[in-house]
DNA sequence: CATGAATGAGAGTTCATTCAT
DNA sequence: TATGAATGAACTCTCATTCAT
């Protein structure tokens, strides 16, 4: 009860230090954000900063779990209505999904360029963790209409590939090809990665 | 005959500052790479290092281009005596090739770690151009065995979902996954993108 | 009254480089000057400098606006009493505190050697628009006591003439002329080229 | 005999550096002038540069020297004929001479940004000398013309005040001031330092 | 807790000069 | 003598981090 406001007054401090990194990251680009700039632009001491994140990867860290956070957030709300749905319908609601996520924000897609950079940070491994698991989740829900064979190594395929060429596309600041083109192609991986058995194929082809 | 000695003194000077700048990259990662250290490894002042190399950028772009090279060189290798191949056995066979190339070289993971970043270098572009034509070339090829709809949003996912998984894979420290398993499984999924005209798919199921 | 402090460091510190900067450019000359054997002097990190001088050149306008604004000083001073009086008194008055401002300051003596390179700097071009302004006035001022043809370039002349020569007498180390010769020759070369009208000559041999 | 041609080539290639030496100062000016660039330009080595001028100040010495030699042969070549002539005569096509010899050249212009950088090197020192002799041999020809008092301090100012002013002009870009005009003044300047006896001014006056 | 002035190691790069060939 | 590859001290400037107030 007497620690409730000074909680408060950090968590803003934390989501303002936070914004401002991510407008810096947007304007300036991962590779010149400096802790300087950062607490300036939230109208904050270098000091107040330092006092909220032991260093700038922590900073930065902090940002990316947020973010994935929201990812998260609407990739579970565009998979939960559709979870007996086939492979197709999810995996272009789920795609979506995050495109309209990260396409408008600046920030995210600088994240995006560098991604492979910041893998190694725990909070994209929870993220990929998390992402697998919903996949594995799906897959078992529908073990008998598609045969899957060795797992693991599809999960890792699946997710990666789908992974990196989204934050290719939206990475760049303009392609030649259309959102929902590159949606479609992923679309089809997907589904022909998870070939259906010969009984679901034989009532496709019916 | 008088300038051989010259250009040979010269090439050596270079390969001696790419092996350095390779080992660096190795040791200490792409972002901690400065040119007195690559100077000092090298066992060459920093000033005989700008005598070859504008800039440091330069330097980087050099080393990539001359391990872009070398990776084409095994694309081709592997390419050439399979392109009458079925898709499955091309790619296994370029896959396999080039991560026989990478996998024992941790220069070229720690660079597979920054493909995002690296990807605006025109080398990287040059690499990726190629690599979009053979398979484009491969498809044409063989058109009629393969239906394929929009054939560029294909070949860019295709090309994405195979070089960043394959570069995540080679990038890591050690998985839980062997080599034959992601390898089959990116065949799988290049196999499935790529879906047999009815024709075909009716020879196959004969 | 929360400001002033802080304000009352920076100027402080301002002042510190300013004349850590005036005496390693009368010490070792201003084409040696380093930003960093500047703030060694000042007993300041190299960090300090930069955090109140963008770059070594802004280091350096700024030690010359304060030069150019104490000569200025100097020049009104001895002016504002003498502008009724004629011209040889006026230019014997201001001379004198000119060389007297100047002879003592190694710093102003080497700034001096530089003119011709330096009067590129706004402040020097400053400078030079105040004193020909100032000629322009006290000449307007006594329009029929001197026949003046073509006022620009006798403004541009006697600016330069009595400058150059003036610089050149006190950037020496030593010369085996006396400060009042000097003057005495420079306040009749300007009283010679503000030819007086014959009125006036008349009224001189009368 | 035998030492005749080996001298003729090393006048040719010091040639050959001085010609490279002053392109590269009009180009770039004197603070970028570097050896590396000069033996370049010259299509010679380096290594050769260093065995005919034991430093880059020596470079530019002998440049000097050699410029300060043209003017001098100039400024002679217009003196003599006038020697007899009035002041206003002779300092005229002086400072005509000096203008149209240094107008065209780039180099010389830069060197003039630079004169008082650059008076400490002995040419320099031998150039004034030169000049400051021909002014008393010219004033004591006609001693009985003028009425001069201190001749060493007005000599001091005569010449450096033209001197000066006219490296001041030429140095600069463009000038809102015509050559003439600039000419015209200072001639107008050297002839009222040097006052007429009244004797003279008498003879003038009828 | 907040502040922000101060720090300083270390980055990339230049260029006059040397010396083995 | 001519060469030019090699040198390396010295330069300007950045920025993550600290700590006295």
């Amino acid at each position: 009860m007497r620690k409730q406001p000074k909680q408060h007054r950090a968590n803003q401090m934390i989501a303002l230090l936070l914004e401002a990194t991510a407008l810096e990251i947007a304007d300036r680009g991962l590779d010149r954000l400096t802790t300087n700039h950062v607490a300036q632009r939230a109208g904050v001491s270098i000091g107040s900063l330092y006092q909220y994140f032991a260093n700038k990867e922590m900073l930065v860290d902090a940002l990316l779990m947020q973010k994935a956070e929201r990812l998260m957030g609407v990739v579970h709300e565009r998979l939960h209505p559709l979870l007996g749905g086939d492979i197709a319908t999810v995996t272009r609601a789920v795609l979506l999904g995050i495109f309209e996520q990260v396409a408008g924000d600046p920030t995210q897609r600088e994240l995006l360029r560098h991604w492979q950079r910041l893998n190694a940070a725990p909070v994209f491994q929870t993220l990929e963790r998390q992402m697998t698991e919903l996949c594995r989740q799906y897959l078992m829900r529908h073990v008998d209409e598609y045969r899957i064979e060795n797992l693991p190594a599809l999960l890792f395929v699946l997710i990666n590939a789908v992974q990196y060429t989204t934050a290719r596309y939206l990475g760049e600041e303009r392609s030649l090809l259309g959102r929902d083109e590159v949606i479609e192609a992923l679309v089809r991986m997907v589904e022909a990665l998870c070939q259906p058995t010969a009984q679901q194929a034989a009532k496709r082809g019916g």
